[in-house]
DNA sequence: TTGTAAGCGTTATCAA
DNA sequence: TTGATAACGCTTACAA
């Protein structure tokens, strides 16, 4: 660790200048010069510092990826997403896990402004607004994820969470459900509104009274999902069709279900959000609406990169991803009663 | 990003030293000096440099996590106990995946080298022996994951593989199964090792002939669960029980167990390793050996937290977690055949 | 082609 | 209590 440019310098016999030169690809250096200057740095293990770099060169060649909570499989799909295209360009990814509280968000990018960081790729609740605001007024590139942030003006990669959930309910509609209920997401993220949105935009297409208490609000957790479930299938008449937040919610719904003595999909239908791994592996496999994460991960990654290249410059840029419904086991035609 | 300590000072109308101090609360500062420097470093909205700080100081405060892929369930755990216990004491922690491909670990460690992080928690292959031997001999702090490197002489923090497996084919044995299965993980790492380990051991202390041709190597995936399966399941005599190397390859093993018309529990007893979420999940639940993950990774992290401070100097230590078995639905007596 | 030297933004030493 | 000032390790004009 104590090994310096110019160590590296001394023992080649020449500048450290040189040494940069070589070592960073600039400017014209003899063959014969290079050779002894890498020879040198090899021979010494010299392992050039990318603080003192970065403290010259205003740029860390690093990034912060903020989420709620790596926990809940469908980050790690966006991380590694962010991850991969990261490390092609030669950046590392500093992570860093919200639980969706306001306070940690706030800290966290605290932390990583101070880290320069030279982007961040932010998955956010919607109070955090001011917080992205600040950011952008400072000129800290940056591209916010999976939610939408009010209509700050960034760089977003997004699902059209809508449409996801309209299609997702008109797949229930089509099989003969009238009586859908909604195990919602957490109401303070943008996601979870648009999901419910569509939930409500499909039931009035088809001409089905929205019904407030059909929808229960909880977090995007297999145990809100289970809690949730247990109050949905309390109700009466009993919902013969609910449409999750996500794929953990309707997996606690389903688990719910099954205590109630109920059979997925045959006394109830259930459609999820996302499609993690867990739901193609589970018995029946979820019917669910597909969301590309990696790739989302992969683009966000990209596009944060032309900005911090410059390669690109101006008002934010929106990627909404299609969706695509998945249909497998737990979705089922509701057959009329006789 | 452009105002400094310099324009902090100036603007409170003290020397650069006395912002240091009173950011960093170290030394004297008259009260009222205190106040006036807060002021100016809010008002101008002063964000100080870990990269010119940690340039000074020699520590970045920031870590590396290097593991083989986010997206097996089985790291975010780790991960987020890691990012929990680094957070808490102020660090910020760098993520790299590796595909357990030495290349890139390599890589890897070589870039969390350049950002000089205090330290390193390493999840690798059993060939990075002398990857983590020059990091020691280096002097970088280093706690070793879940896999346990040669007799490298590192802190390392694990689960007791062989004795997990020992227990999960005991408790087949005491079932009355005699063909026991070993769906395996990766040959190369330690981990899938060990277990295998454990595997031979119950086949021997309960007196049943070890046979190569009951294991079939992969690695810990779902989807190599599933081929792995089929290869298994297509063996005659059929075996009665498969242990998996973890609980991924189980739920791949479960799976091409129904493709083949078989029954789990009532053909085929399974039991996994690890205890994901997933696992609770599916139905039947699945018998697996539980893995205190998210308390393995504030550990690791609160060991290397003691290295880099100097408060623990010395011979590597090794803390070895006991696992668990969970008995759920996918394990049952075979019975004797008539 | 290559070397010298001036920063980059902090901390820490030494006086005052 | 506080202020200069010398590092920290590297990049980049500017000269040579």
């Amino acid at each position: 660790m104590a090994v310096t440019i110019r160590d590296v310098a001394q023992r080649a016999g020449v500048g450290v200048a040189t040494v940069s030169r070589v070592l960073n690809g600039t400017g014209y250096v003899k063959a014969e010069t290079r050779e002894r200057v890498l020879e040198a740095a090899a021979a010494l293990g010299y392992v050039p510092s990318q603080l003192a770099r970065g403290l010259v060169r205003h740029l860390s060649d690093t990034v912060g990826l903020v989420i709620p909570d790596i926990t809940n499989p469908f980050f790690p799909l966006i991380t590694r997403g962010v991850e991969d295209a990261a490390s092609e360009a030669g950046y590392t990814v500093f992570l860093c896990n919200t639980d969706n509280d306001p306070a940690l968000e706030a800290h966290d990018v605290q932390k990583l402004r101070e880290r320069r960081v030279d982007g961040i790729i932010f998955v956010g609740t919607t109070e955090r607004r001011e917080l992205v605001d600040r950011l952008l007024a400072d000129g800290v590139p940056m591209v916010v994820m999976d939610r939408q942030l009010g209509h700050a003006d960034v760089d977003t990669v997004l699902v059209d969470n809508r449409w996801g959930a309209l299609a997702a309910c008109r797949h229930l509609i089509e099989l003969g459900h009238r009586r859908i209920a909604h195990a919602a997401g957490h109401q303070s993220t943008r996601t979870g509104q648009d999901r419910h949105e569509g939930y409500r935009e499909a039931l009035e297409e088809a001409g089905i009274a929205y019904d407030p208490a059909a929808v229960v609000w909880g977090d995007f957790t297999y145990e809100s999902g289970y809690r949730v479930g247990q109050v949905l299938l309390g109700r009466y008449p009993r919902p013969t069709a609910i449409f999750a937040g996500n794929d953990l919610i309707a997996l606690g719904v389903i688990r719910a279900a099954e205590e109630a003595g109920l059979s997925v999909p045959d006394d109830l239908s259930v459609v999820g959000f996302d499609d993690i791994q867990m739901s193609a592996v589970v018995r029946p496999g979820l019917t669910t609406v597909r969301q590309p994460a990696r790739e989302m991960g992969r683009l966000a990654m990209a596009m944060l990169l032309e900005r911090i290249t410059g390669k690109v410059s101006g008002p934010g840029r929106r990627h909404v991803f299609q969706p695509e419904l998945i249909v497998r086991g737990t979705t089922r035609r509701r057959e009329p009663l006789a």
